[in-house]
DNA sequence: AACTCGGGGCA
DNA sequence: TGCCCAGAGTT
């Protein structure tokens, strides 16, 4: 018994989950059954699929007699429908290769089509009693905090780093029943928010609740690459170095803050500009990219000098012709106020 | 070793 | 809408 498994499995025997349909009766079977309808799918979810499956299906040479059809039928609205197509050619493949039973073995287990590595060993664990490591978002959630590990589990190091954790921590006896702990562990005290700690048979061991890291750990999934936008911003200068701005709508990113006119494209860019001041053809300033929490904005400035100081359009509520000092009192986004900023020192 | 796939459920 | 959930397969 390890250190880590004589305290779960007491806790287990006490407030664990002894009730899950796929536990009685606890056969490979439907072991496989429930852990593969279990990957990515929540248990509360799961139940009623899996009684639904094993009454059509009870073994898996029904499975492999259905068609895939019905197999799916079974599946619909369980989502992810690409492991219900797994698990029946995996039956098909147990009745050519393995005399019609799911192997014993952990490799010709886990060369069967959606069945990996966490999910092998939770099979032949629990149907079986053997010992081998399970590593899924649970054991993941309990590792992490025990052992105050940073980054995301997802990371090749990382997740290294837990598996080799799990298997150090996974006792010699009674496989079944610390499998099913420490997922139940994971997912009834352990949970990502608000783990109930006091009730924790690893409190007293645990790093992230020393260092009170329980809500830091594990680190989430970095958010993926953002996506950049693309603008023109209009920078009509007359000639007495004034520029026009122009005060954004009640919608979306910078609302009522001044700004400069936007354009798509080129065209539209001349077409805006000649409608605002007596312009002739842009200088192209240097593009530069501003950064939001969801998308990143790449600003190309146009500057139109206009020819003559008389305007098209008077001064309104939502346009206005400003020197350096007037901007200074207004709203302006940061990297307009910084544009116009530098566009000013470079030609001062 | 990093990337893609995948759908329901919930904040 | 973004993120999480008893991950696996592909390149």
């Amino acid at each position: 018994m390890t250190p880590l498994a004589e305290p779960l499995l007491a806790w287990f025997d006490r407030h664990g989950r002894h009730d899950l349909p796929w536990q009685h009766p606890r056969s490979a079977y439907r072991v496989w059954l429930s852990e593969i309808m279990l990957q990515q799918t929540r248990v509360e979810t799961v139940i009623d699929y899996f009684q639904r499956f094993v009454t059509q299906l009870p073994t898996l040479a029904d499975l492999a007699r259905a068609d895939e059809d019905e197999v799916l039928a079974l599946w619909s609205g369980l989502g992810y429908y690409r492991r219900a197509r797994f698990l029946h050619r995996a039956a098909l493949q147990c009745m050519r290769e393995h005399d019609g039973e799911l192997p014993r073995d952990f490799d010709a287990l886990a060369a069967l089509p959606g069945i990996g590595r966490s999910t092998a060993g939770a099979i032949l664990a629990q149907a079986h009693g053997l010992r081998f490591p399970i590593l899924d978002g649970n054991v993941k959630r309990v590792l992490t905090r025990l052992h105050g590990i940073h980054g995301h589990p997802g990371q090749r190091v990382v997740e290294k780093q837990l598996w080799t954790l799990a298997e150090q921590h996974t006792p010699h006896e009674r496989l079944a029943d610390y499998t099913q702990a420490i997922m139940d562990l994971g997912a009834t005290l352990c949970t990502r928010s608000r783990p109930r700690c006091d009730d924790c048979p690893l409190q007293s061991r645990c790093v992230a609740h020393a260092e009170d890291l329980t809500d830091a750990l594990p680190t989430p999934k970095p958010s993926r690459a953002i996506p950049t936008r693309h603008t023109l911003m209009l920078l009509l200068r007359d000639h007495e170095r004034r520029v026009l701005l122009q005060r954004r709508g009640p919608e979306g990113v910078w609302s009522g803050l001044w700004s400069l006119p936007e354009a798509e494209n080129e065209t539209d860019a001349l077409q805006k500009a000649k409608r605002l001041a007596e312009v002739d053809d842009a200088q192209t300033l240097t593009a530069f990219i501003h950064v939001f929490s969801h998308y990143r904005l790449e600003i190309r400035p146009l500057l139109f000098e206009a020819a003559t100081a008389a305007k098209r359009i008077a001064d309104n509520d939502d346009l206005r012709w400003c020197d350096p000092t007037q901007i200074q009192t207004l709203g302006l986004p940061a990297p307009v106020r910084k544009l116009l900023n530098d566009t000013w020192e470079s030609d001062a």
